[in-house]
RNA sequence: GGUCGCGUGGCCGAGUGGCUUAGGCACUGGUCUGCAAAACCAGGUACAGCGGUUCGAAUCCGCUCGCGACCUCCA
């Protein structure tokens, strides 16, 4: 592989040369929902960056077997010894269906989210409630290796002698072991069935009326939140994998609680590479219902919400995604998303004039061909960087006057080689629907319908004849007609073009 | 309260010691156009505040203010 890649490593705290245990392969594990109700914005934003990061890496060529859990069960609301319930759980009881109606409904609803915002499917999606035994088994090495005590049929990992023994427990998420342990104090009096507040459930015994329950060696109950994604990261990419991801709430305690578990169980750590995405944002403060701060995807792009003036389109809040760096919060304004919508505009037209560009050059290097190679350089060097859409993204900016200027005849294609103008073409596609899984969403240009396209050619043609003849009349009227139906005309030296808004 | 992070021009958003004009949007001027849009060219505004380290800091250190994350469910 000749691209250096490298990426910020959360358990380091610093950026490291990317190196696969198996040369050419990739195992990454990313978090997926816990689906006990409908797909939050924030969580869309993680899993766009995820999906750059899986499709960049695959574009080096990495073969890459990405798996992507479905947690379904064992994630509590509140904790075990206060009466938590599970998410799943609750949501059956209110809603009065079976958990797996619950669990169903809103498991289509992500996946459908997925599609609309473009990301590929992982390569495994495991469920939870599909690996009980795994979970089982991974509790019964656990208690084996003495790391996991039974109380009243309910398993819970021991953290402060896990703690204790291994140099490993809040190495991941910055915790202080010495506060940890000293916690204990102030927590005596809640009657913990736990020794300690900072051990966690990797098996729950089910009360009389859960609705969850599986049988165990220890009780009919259901596996803890967190075990899940020990068991099955470790069923498909082993007991060291390369890269674990999820958002940066995830840090603690799941992640951290998932390395203990995962040492607990087999004496190793799980991923080489830990990677964090950053919180999405609205108007400079965290998403909150309760606070009426929130948006959902659909309320955003039907526009139907107090927040924003008008509906934005999916590809276009990717798009907006692509802008700042995964590692860093994102603003959702309607400033901003106005903006980003021009800016996405601006890119796929450019992309569309360049992909018809015919050299007719003398195939010479001048300093413009220097000039595009470099920048088209910079893109993979941006890229290569911890995956830095944004300036990747700046960097295309930067040739998009190029691809335009070539186009209207301001720049030679005497000054560039016919080689050039193809990389250029290909650094533009491979990198807006490839690396950035952006889509065309108009109807305009050589993939929209053939009905539309030659009613379009002929309602142009109508106007040109009428510019010729300077009826300017029926000239404009056909522009306004068709600009009031969102369709843009665009008169260029060589002819019309059009747009779908 | 504890731990960690952030605060960049009108808005968003990169950059982490000495030219980055980052980039997008908005704005201003120009070219093109029947007019407009688009496109192209050019232009301005910045590094929360205070103090320190340094020959030199937006970038390192300290304090203050503001915001956020985690510590309890969260991508």
């Amino acid at each position: 592989m000749e691209h250096t890649l490298n990426v910020y490593n959360s358990l380091k705290r610093q950026k490291e040369v990317f190196n696969p245990i198996n040369e050419g392969h990739i195992g990454m594990y990313v978090c997926g929902p816990t689906v006990y109700s409908d797909v939050h914005l924030g969580n869309c934003r993680t899993f766009v960056s995820f999906d750059i990061i899986y499709r960049y890496l695959m574009y080096l060529g990495y073969r890459v077997r990405y798996v992507r859990n479905i947690t379904d069960v064992g994630h509590l609301v509140g904790d075990v010894d206060t009466g938590g319930e599970d998410k799943i759980a609750e949501k059956a009881r209110l809603e009065q269906l079976e958990p797996m109606e619950v669990v169903q409904k809103y498991m289509n609803g992500f996946h459908d989210m997925m599609k609309v915002f473009n990301t590929l499917p992982p390569s495994i999606e495991p469920r939870a409630t599909g690996h009980i035994i795994e979970q089982i088994e991974m509790v019964q090495s656990i208690i084996d290796n003495g790391y996991a005590y039974v109380k009243n049929g309910s398993v819970y990992f021991d953290t402060i002698k896990f703690a204790k023994e291994n140099d490993v427990y809040g190495k991941l998420s910055g915790r202080i072991i010495e506060d940890l342990i000293s916690e204990s104090r102030d927590d005596l009096k809640n009657q913990d069935e736990k020794n300690h507040p900072a051990d966690f459930a990797i098996w729950i015994k089910a009360s009389p009326t859960h609705l969850m329950r599986w049988n165990s060696p220890w009780s009919v109950g259901f596996p803890g939140w967190h075990l899940e994604c020990s068991a099955m990261s470790t069923k498909y990419l082993g007991k060291t994998f390369d890269i674990h991801g999820g958002g940066n709430d995830l840090k603690f305690p799941h992640h951290e609680n998932e390395v203990a578990q995962n040492h607990g169980a087999c004496g190793c750590a799980p991923a080489n590479y830990w990677l964090h995405t950053n919180m999405l944002l609205m108007n400079g403060r965290k998403m909150s219902k309760s606070e009426d701060n929130s948006i959902t995807p659909q309320e955003l792009f039907t526009g139907e919400s107090s927040h924003i003036s008008k509906g934005y389109s999916p590809m276009m809040i990717r798009f907006f995604m692509l802008q700042s760096h995964y590692r860093s919060t994102l603003d959702l304004t309607d400033e901003a998303l106005q903006a980003a919508e021009k800016g996405y505009k601006r890119l796929m037209e450019a992309n569309k004039s360049l992909q018809a560009l015919a050299y007719n050059g003398k195939d010479t290097e001048g300093a413009l061909d220097k000039e595009i190679n470099q920048l088209i350089d910079l893109v993979y060097t941006e890229m290569n960087d911890d995956f830095n859409t944004p300036k990747a993204l700046a960097r295309l900016f930067e040739l998009v006057p190029k691809a335009n200027g070539l186009k209207d005849g301001h720049l030679s294609f005497d000054e560039i080689t016919s080689y050039t103008l193809d990389r250029l073409k290909s650094t533009f596609q491979v990198f807006i629907y490839d690396i950035f899984g952006l889509q065309d969403e108009d109807f305009g240009g050589e993939e929209g319908n053939e009905a539309v396209d030659g009613l379009m050619k002929l309602i142009i043609d109508i106007r040109q004849s009428a510019r010729a003849n300077k009826d300017w009349g029926t000239s404009d009227k056909i522009r306004d007609t068709l600009n009031a139906l969102e369709i843009k005309l665009k008169d260029g030296k060589d002819g019309t073009s059009w747009s779908k808004n």
